[in-house]
DNA sequence: AACGTCCTCAACCGCTGTAGA
DNA sequence: ATCTACAGCGGTTGAGGACGT
């Protein structure tokens, strides 16, 4: 059985605070200051649990808040934060001075999350969302061209993508072996999707004692200064859609095409809120593979190979 | 003007971690 | 080792306002 609830006693008050109940509480912690919650309603002659008088406290009347809209400055540190962190809103919250965690919440909810939505960035892993692309269209752009298909070419993007994609660009490369000059890179591609490492990434796949991070890609520049990450935090950067595909433009006309078609063209300025959960929770091991604990994040944007 | 739908955000709920008895 | 009280955290809810028809 659980703990009776702080609140259960009745006559306790819920819902909205009146500016009368927030100057008692200002005034009993400007005079006792914070602390011993479960004490401070009664002695403040509040009828309220002491849960809520810490919570209308620190989310509200703190006097170091900052209200008002959140600048784009913090807005991108809250993003970056959020592909380091996750959901860790109080560890992000610390590293945005005036702003709480309940805050920086709402404001994700409310507003990044669904912009990260309808850029076809996954905003779980900070990753593009390949389930959105329209895959058909994509092959046939392929198909069309084969020299699109040195996918090793793509970040080598077989440490990148889930064993899906990579098993449809094979299947694409064994399609069209018959229309390719050289019916060994079918072959190769084929070999990479299945396993074998593209030299280019080889280095990022090194075992590294100790190690037990995700790492997805990233288009941001690196946090100058993550402190306090714990030793095992998943580190998660995000990679660039269009850099990665930007020399691919078959590839990223059908990103085009798939956004529009799931209703995420840049005039549009919601999706439904179902259709955008369950796309939300469809793609969540996209882009993932292993990095040392101790690797230095701005070798990434140093090391990726440009030769796309 | 009336109504319905959607958005925002303060507040609540339920759970976990921790300290002390 | 176990229990209890408490603080803190992340997820969820719902009232009120904004907006569209």
């Amino acid at each position: 059985m659980g703990r009776v609830p702080c609140c259960d006693n009745n006559g306790l008050k819920k819902g909205p605070w009146t500016p009368e109940e927030d100057l008692k509480l200002i005034n009993h912690i400007q005079i006792h200051g914070p602390g011993n919650w479960r004490a401070l309603p009664k002695s403040a002659g509040l009828e309220r649990c002491g849960k809520s008088c810490r919570l209308r406290w620190t989310n509200y009347l703190r006097p170091d808040i900052k209200r008002g809209r959140f600048s784009l400055e913090e807005e991108d540190i809250i993003i970056q934060l959020h592909s380091i962190l996750g959901n860790k809103w109080s560890a992000i919250a610390a590293r945005l001075p005036g702003r709480t965690d309940n805050e920086i919440k709402n404001y994700w909810n409310t507003h990044i999350r669904k912009r990260l939505l309808r850029m076809g960035i996954d905003p779980v892993t900070h990753a593009p969302r390949l389930d959105l692309l329209d895959m058909s269209s994509i092959l046939r752009s392929v198909l069309g061209n084969p020299s699109l298909l040195n996918m090793q070419g793509l970040l080598g993007a077989h440490v990148l993508m889930n064993q899906g994609f990579m098993n449809l660009s094979a299947t694409a490369s064994l399609l069209s072996i018959k229309n390719d000059e050289n019916p060994n890179l079918a072959s190769q591609n084929y070999a990479q999707s299945q396993g074998a490492p593209p030299q280019d990434l080889t280095q990022f796949q090194r075992p590294v004692e100790g190690f037990s991070g995700n790492l997805s890609c990233s288009s941001s520049p690196p946090l100058s200064s993550t402190p306090d990450l714990g030793e095992n935090e998943n580190l998660v950067l995000q990679q660039n859609q269009v850099g990665l595909l930007g020399n691919y433009p078959a590839l990223v006309h059908s990103m085009n095409n798939a956004s529009q078609n799931m209703g995420f063209d840049s005039s549009s300025t919601y999706v439904k809120r179902g259709v955008e959960e369950e796309k939300d929770s469809f793609c969540g091991d996209l882009f993932e593979f292993e990095i040392p604990e101790s690797f230095d994040i701005g070798d990434i944007f140093c090391s990726v190979p440009q030769t796309f």
